[in-house]
DNA sequence: TGTACATCAGTGAACGCGCGTTCACTGATGTAC
DNA sequence: TGTACATCAGTGAACGCGCGTTCACTGATGTAC
């Protein structure tokens, strides 16, 4: 074999970071495969002896932002401070660093519609990766709490985390940073509510 | 003046309706001009005589979107029940008929993030199109209380909305419908709390 | 140690194709006489 | 009432352009002798 064998994989993995980071920038439609390989130090010829295809990249990108996304969470809930777990990791993923930087954060909150667009495999990867969000979030949340109630505090959590970020980004710089402040208080509130008898009765779906 | 005048305008709004559902359903690159035009019941070649560039038509279809959104939303907290109207609302928008309607739909969870990259024109439409919708949200809110904890938990409630439709669309059919139903969960509780001394500490929006 | 060689990662030109946009035109309409 | 006309909403062909993808090639590398 006339190269380390390491050497495709590097290069392999140098245009999928190039490619995460681009695509939460700039947008899938935004991205061309000519940037991301510029953008990898390399031209764009060379692409499909890496990728079957464009979405067949995207798809490593999203899978590869996510777990990027699960350390940095990880690591913040991590350090010690006299909030739950919980609220640390997602006042970390409201934070103005976060909002500042998508090409470095959640892929959810950056290309999430347009993945629910895309094909199959993108599809898929997508749908891993929220449920990777959700069972880490699930490990933070208090132990004590009854399953079902823990499920349903995860969900709404890492959906205020989600939507508040999107809806920051879209309020630009003052009211953005104003409105995490609000998601942060709002969030605060819910999980430091005593209503330890949390609601029984299953919550219908449809609202006629 | 040889047409009559409303026709001109008329058309346009045909239009407008057509992108709105096209850009909500297939995003914005998964729609062309042509596309628009087409479902419109017209050729391509008459756009610009209506529109400036894509771009323009992008702004006016969300503004267009927005606007049916909250009248939806108005319609359903209006009807009576044993909820508090900001949750009717809060679960008409996390509802199956949302969840598959996203040509219907609120576009803050289409279009987003895209709209966020999107030219200062359409930004400042998405940023109006988040503006009412909270505005819209506050006046729902139980009027009794304080006008800070009101607005932490309006903007806490339109982000969990938002998050929980992206999220359970991105979790496709059984499994999303199921998440919805956790968010609905989730606000129930959070808005029921009784704790009216909800903390006064501002929240910090960092938390290194 | 040095040289010839086979391998294959990466290059760069080229390909169709669909897009946003332009423009000369057509033909339906209300108005003037 | 009927006809000629000016207006302009809508048509459809055409334009560049950038994109995803392909492919013949180049040249750096480890191996064999």
């Amino acid at each position: 074999m006339p190269w380390p064998k390491e050497h495709k994989d590097n290069t392999r993995g140098k245009i999928i970071e190039a490619a995460a980071a681009a695509f939460r920038e700039r947008g899938i439609a935004g991205v061309s495969v000519g940037d991301v390989m510029r953008e990898a130090g390399l031209t764009h010829g060379g692409f499909y002896a890496h990728f079957a295809s464009k979405d067949d990249l995207l798809a490593a990108a999203v899978a590869f932002a996510s777990s990027q996304v699960t350390e940095i969470v990880d690591s913040k809930a991590a350090t010690d401070g006299p909030m739950p777990p919980l609220l640390r990791a997602a006042f970390a993923y409201l934070s103005t660093a976060h909002f500042s930087h998508p090409e470095w954060g959640c892929p959810i909150a950056t290309l999430g519609a347009d993945l629910i667009r895309s094909g199959p495999k993108v599809r898929r990867t997508f749908a891993a990766g929220i449920k990777e969000r959700l069972e880490q979030l699930y490990e933070l949340a208090p132990p004590g709490m009854p399953v079902e109630t823990r499920k349903r505090e995860v969900a709404g959590v890492l959906a205020c985390m989600i939507g508040g970020l999107i809806l920051a980004r879209g309020l630009r710089e003052s009211d953005g940073l104003e409105f995490l402040k609000d998601c942060q208080g709002f969030l605060k509130d819910a999980l430091s509510s005593p209503t330890v008898a949390k609601s029984k009765n299953e919550a219908p779906v449809d609202s006629e």
